[in-house]
DNA sequence: GCGCGAATTGACAACGTTGCACTTTCCGGC
DNA sequence: GCCGGAAAGTGCAACGTTGTCAATTCGCGC
């Protein structure tokens, strides 16, 4: 009976709870499980549930699902303090982001943290400002303080060679979340999201319904995206053998003003263009209501597309053509592939070395129609 | 000789490290010192010192002095994982939301975070289902599990008392931000929003813009603030002798489609208004789109307001009359106040008495516009 | 069956700190 | 000089996990 005095400590611990308002039940609920509980549960030692969470190898496949099993039962969750204690690893990571979009940003913490969670990891959020010279500094600091495990960088920060190199030399293990056609092989780690082809998808889309002349709004040049995205249109125009007109291509930023004024512009030539692509939601609404301010009906005179799918393109009036990225799936893949890595790492294991990609889905909303539809009469 | 393994283990693991390139002064810089190597050099016990680190009573003022100097003299830091393991005091503050809007959580979770940056502690986001019945002990349990010195609770979380009463039994320290005329002095902190104010506020707005039939679209009830607002509007009704009709009213959830169906409803009436006011943004985008769909002019025949001011009511067509929070500024109140009670508390000072207030403000924009307007020509 | 290396699993200590329950020391009043 | 009680200080266990190393089981060729 080795156990024996074991368990009598854990009774008193629990009876000295204020017993009498709090049933054995209640209290079973208020006390978070521990390893120890899930060993018990699946009849295998401790150091089998740890390696489990950890998923070190050596662990039948036969045991490991049963102590899963009990691990998903129980909601057992590991104690970052402990883990920390007792290792020298970490067991959070950052997830860094500078601030173009709230619903950009909640869908990457949603992905991120839903691994963070299943893993036992924590995380921690750090908003920035991607052109501060002063970047890498900060993010070495802030790993070392916060004993960070490792970084997901969304763009643009993903996308600066100067950091990436930085956190390279510093040997911050990170995964980048970048735009890209396919996978960069460069040697660092991340998951490319193809807004080329999501693009070259809304133009071709554009042109299906008779379009020829297509303004295109840029966003900003710090993101990798908005060449990406550009490239995507004059890919499709090519494809289809339309004559690229310069005068229908826009400079600017992925903000609602800058959808705004360049709309304006190209709306303002003589052979205006009959559809505009703006290369986000955000832009895609400074078009809109430039039509709407100049009594041009969207979609009967003018087609509006944008890119992102952000609650904006649904409640719209009318509502955008976009392309869905499925941030909060390419946020998980990133932060799966960080944790992943890292507890490879740990265990000695090669890490991967394919990277993931996605590519954004066309979303047909009623801001796009046929060319030469007469205006709804009202 | 009991001490002999540890002191063995201890000299393994530092040979470990890759001796060669490393002199025993830096390997002693780098690991950090612990409470043993100071109460061995200050010939006291590891309890003593660890009372002089938290400043506890019963330490007499020379010991005191002599732990002091030789924490100072080798920089010892107490190790935070350790620390929270064992204790029950935290450095991290959790933020509670369920997730209704990607802009308000993105300005809350800002708010906060600039006053943990500002005062050492850190910080766990954590979004979560308001309506689960579990939601207590999940809260309970995170607390426990990252141990969280306390907790900023969002909307619906923090209307909801049996949830506040759960976590006061359990002594979890919090702070709620709340839609209140004014401060409750219930006896749990808070920040509260006037809602009602601002409500009435945009209602004025439309009655003195010649609007009497003004349609009113409910928020989800979980919400206090659905209440207040619709208080607000029944008060400016009331205080301009214009007779409530239960008609214009109509109940429903902080949707755009609840916005959509609603605004479709009071339309439908053979009175219909000549304004509805939609209790946050995503309803009034809701009554945007489905006058826009009935072909019906805003504002010229209908003019529409919402609450919050989203992105959304900038970036629609025409854009939103609402009312302004600054989420922010609230969130960054709410923090500051939670973490100042705490370390009041810490220091066995009074922890303050009295909530802060806010009054979010109107804001005019496009979508309202003097009732018997002509439709503008095109 | 048997032996043997490999695969799997387990026992135990240790991470650095604080809570608890003590013991020792100090001090004032008799 | 002794007593009693408060103040000061101590020793030990425990927090929940992982590292080390040893024990057990498995699979396979003979």
């Amino acid at each position: 009976m080795p156990e024996a005095p074991h368990i009598i400590v854990r009774r008193r611990r629990r009876d000295a709870l204020p017993a009498p308002s709090i049933t054995m039940h209640e209290v079973q609920r208020l006390r978070s499980a521990t390893i120890k509980d899930v060993a018990e549960r699946a009849g295998v030692s401790l150091k089998t549930v740890s390696r489990v969470i950890n998923n070190e190898p050596s662990v039948h496949a036969r045991t490991r699902e049963k102590v899963q099993r009990e691990i998903d039962a129980l909601g057992y969750q590991p104690d970052p303090s402990a883990r920390s204690l007792r290792s020298t690893r970490a067991y959070t990571i950052g997830l860094v982001y500078d601030n173009p979009n709230a619903h950009y940003i909640i869908n990457l913490q949603r992905g991120v943290l839903s691994v963070c969670r299943s893993s036992g990891f924590g995380l921690q959020i750090h908003p920035c400002d991607s052109s501060s010279p002063t970047l890498a500094d900060e993010l070495c600091e802030l790993v070392r303080r916060s004993r960070l495990a490792g970084l997901v960088l969304a763009p643009p920060m993903s996308e600066q060679p100067a950091l990436i190199h930085a956190l390279s030399e510093a040997k911050i293990p990170f995964i980048r979340i970048i735009s890209a056609r396919k996978d960069p092989q460069d040697g660092s780690p991340c998951v490319y999201v193809d807004d080329r082809n999501a693009a070259y998808a809304i133009t071709e889309h554009l042109i299906q319904l008779g379009h020829q002349r297509i303004g295109f709004l840029w966003g900003g040049r710090e993101h990798r995206s908005s060449l990406e995205r550009y490239q995507g249109y004059e890919d499709a125009l090519k494809d289809y053998g339309i004559a690229l007109d310069r005068k229908l291509i826009v400079p600017g930023d992925y903000t609602f003003d800058d959808g705004f004024r360049g709309a304006r512009k190209v709306l303002a030539l003589k052979d205006r263009p009959s559809a505009i692509f703006g290369s986000n939601d955000e832009i895609a609404a400074g078009v809109l209501a430039a039509a709407h301010s100049d009594g041009i009906n969207v979609p009967y005179e003018l087609s509006i597309a944008g890119f992102e799918d952000s609650p904006f393109s649904k409640q719209s009036w009318p509502a955008l053509t976009t392309a869905r990225q499925a941030t909060e799936e390419i946020a998980r893949h990133a932060a799966q592939r960080l944790i992943g890595d890292l507890q490879r790492e740990a265990n000695g294991e090669p890490v991967s070395s394919t990277n993931e990609g996605f590519s954004p889905e066309l979303v047909v909303r009623g801001s796009t129609a046929p060319r030469h539809t007469a205006p709804a009469k009202r």
